[in-house]
DNA sequence: GCCGTTTTCGGCCCGACTGTTTTCAGTCG
């Protein structure tokens, strides 16, 4: 059985549940959901590392011990110190964890009176009125976790698509700042960090009478339940099941507001670490010398204040990149204005809607200056995937349309798919004739990870193979990625002058973020796609350009920053003869 | 349990809101 970074994470937080429940020392537990965090967020698997004999105390919030304790769960499967911790509590115990207004110490003050360890019995007892008369409990309390439960079964409880939250976010917005008084009112947190999901949505205004916005917010039309109303805080549920915060600070912190909402938890507390270390306070007020504000108005203000250069909110997971900040190495993101082109394209010929013509034109209407047809191969058979004979057809009308331009350049490809012997599904002397081919993986994603892993490679060594294709294959809260060693693969690109696509489809934004960092350490350029089956797909650009910014990408990083020429220089360069 | 420009011990981010209290613990982000 291989051990995933995501079991050693599960067992991790586990381990930490437990111990919280236990009411153990609270910075034992923090220990473990960092060192959580730290092995689910690695892009190399860390059975491989501890296989290779890597120092693994060597990852930050892993020392001597928790090291050990890996090792022992990727050799074992096992951690002996879980099974322990469960003979003293259920396992089941840390499920309560999920109701939200539950946490250690009353799960433990169930679990210990009423014997409580599902959440079936949790129902049950507050059903019954069991639960209001247990001290530091009440009739409110009671009834919370009777419609926590409620919602807890009715919906599965998971992120949401950023581009989904998009939809709620945009016109909360707009009914805010119609308040008596609002000044700025932004959203902040893991969407203003652009993460490919949001769990939920926080909200940051400024503006004379707090009260006016507050008030506004809480008889939204879309509001189903006001779970907490205060005078600078407040949080309700939507009817879509998301939940929003508005904090309302005044101007004076607005900076330092804006930076702590924005997050990540894990950014803050490493800069307010350094907010320490010069002798400063940092927190949502602004930055303090003693108790003389210092910082605060603007976010840049507060970085300066802590001797620190602005981060965008995309690097702020706390992943490197407030050492980079200290050294001068932070990297010149890539802007949604130095996209010049889109190389994933698909026309109603198979299972797109337009023809090139409008598609051209919808590309040119985005500032565009070339899009290249990437229709599917013969395989996709739902698709109408082309036969060779199609696609010269196809070359033939955008050699025709071509000559027509004067500004604008249809490049020619395909999206050929890679069958399962690692063959791609058209013969090299249709490929030959094409300015790039977009290689993806559409049939077998259950292979094992040696052998999808060996069949890319094999794609990637046939002459004509371009841009690998969504290279994971995942569809966000639907489809898990199929397994494949990210390593060889960005290896083998990087030898053969290949690229791998950020596929910018908000369903999918496959390379990810940690997967993109990857790619630029390794030197692996990327192509940033729409894969554009309708007019305003072209529009996801933005998505797949924020991915590329999670993962420090930069224009240089990208292919598609580059002009027509150049980019057929590059795209030569990776035909080999 | 981790970590070090307060370095091998003694810290570890910090404030708002709620419910149950009668001054505060628990939870959350």
């Amino acid at each position: 059985m291989p051990v995933h970074n995501s079991d050693i994470a599960t067992i991790f937080n586990r381990v930490a549940d437990l111990l919280e429940i236990k009411g153990e020392n609270p910075f034992r537990i923090r220990a473990y959901r960092n060192a959580a965090r730290t092995v689910e967020g690695l892009s190399q698997s860390v059975a491989d590392l501890v296989r290779d004999d890597q120092d693994l105390s060597t990852l930050s919030g892993i020392g001597k011990d928790l090291a050990g304790k890996i090792a022992e769960v990727v050799e074992t499967g096992e951690l002996p110190l879980l099974a322990d911790l469960e003979s003293e509590v259920p396992g089941e115990v840390s499920q309560l964890m999920r109701v939200s207004g539950l946490g250690a110490k009353r799960i433990a003050a169930l679990h210990r009176t009423l014997k409580i360890t599902t959440l079936e019995e949790l129902e049950q007892a507050a059903t019954e009125d069991r639960i209001r008369d247990l001290e530091g409990f009440g009739t409110k309390t009671q009834q919370s976790i009777l419609q926590e439960i409620k919602r807890l079964k009715q919906q599965r409880q998971q992120r949401m698509k950023l581009a989904v939250v998009e939809q709620y976010a945009e016109p909360l917005v707009e009914h805010l700042r119609r308040a008596q008084g609002a000044k700025d009112i932004v959203v902040a947190g893991s969407y203003r960090r652009r993460k490919e999901t949001v769990g939920d949505l926080d909200i940051l205004a400024t503006c004379k009478k707090g009260a006016d916005v507050m008030d506004r917010f809480v008889r939204y039309d879309d509001v189903e339940r006001v779970i907490a109303q205060g005078k600078t805080k407040s949080t309700v549920r939507l009817r879509s099941g998301l939940q929003v915060d508005l904090r309302v600070v005044p101007e004076v912190s607005y900076g330092s507001a804006m930076l702590y909402f924005t997050g990540s938890k894990e950014h803050n507390i490493a800069i307010r670490k350094v907010a320490i270390a010069k002798k400063l306070k940092l927190n949502e007020y602004g930055v303090f010398r003693g108790n003389k504000r210092v910082a605060g108005r603007t976010e840049a203000q507060v970085y300066e204040e802590i001797g620190l250069p602005y981060i965008s909110p995309e690097l702020r997971e706390n992943r490197g990149e407030v050492e980079a900040a200290r050294n001068g190495k932070l990297p010149t993101l890539i802007e949604n204005e130095e996209i010049r082109g889109d190389l994933h394209v698909h026309t109603k010929r198979t299972d797109g809607r337009h023809t090139i013509e409008q598609l051209v034109e919808a590309a040119r209407e985005r500032g565009h200056d070339y899009i290249a047809i990437a229709d599917h191969s013969k395989r996709v058979t739902v698709a109408h995937g082309l036969k060779p004979k199609e696609l010269r057809e196809e070359i033939e009308e955008i050699d025709r349309i071509n000559e027509r331009l004067n500004d604008f350049t249809v490049l020619k490809a395909v999206e050929v798919d890679i069958l399962e012997d690692g063959s791609l599904d058209l013969p090299d002397d249709v490929l030959k004739e094409l300015d790039l081919t977009v290689c993806s993986v559409h049939s077998k994603f259950k292979l094992s990870r040696t052998r999808q892993t060996r069949r890319i490679l094999k794609a990637m060594d046939n002459r004509y193979f371009t841009v690998l294709g969504h290279p994971t294959g995942r569809m966000i809260n639907e489809r898990e990625p199929y397994e494949v060693d990210m390593d060889k693969i960005m290896e083998a690109a990087r030898d053969r002058g290949s690229f791998l696509e950020v596929n910018a489809h908000p369903d999918r934004l496959d390379l990810n973020d940690l997967h993109c960092k990857m790619a630029r350490d390794m030197g692996v350029k990327v192509a940033i796609s729409t894969d554009t089956h309708r007019l305003d797909d072209l529009d996801a650009m933005r998505f797949g350009v924020s991915q590329a910014r999670r993962g420090w990408l930069e224009a240089d990083d990208v292919i598609n920053t580059r002009s027509v020429t150049e980019l057929k220089k590059l795209l030569k360069r990776s035909h080999r003869t």
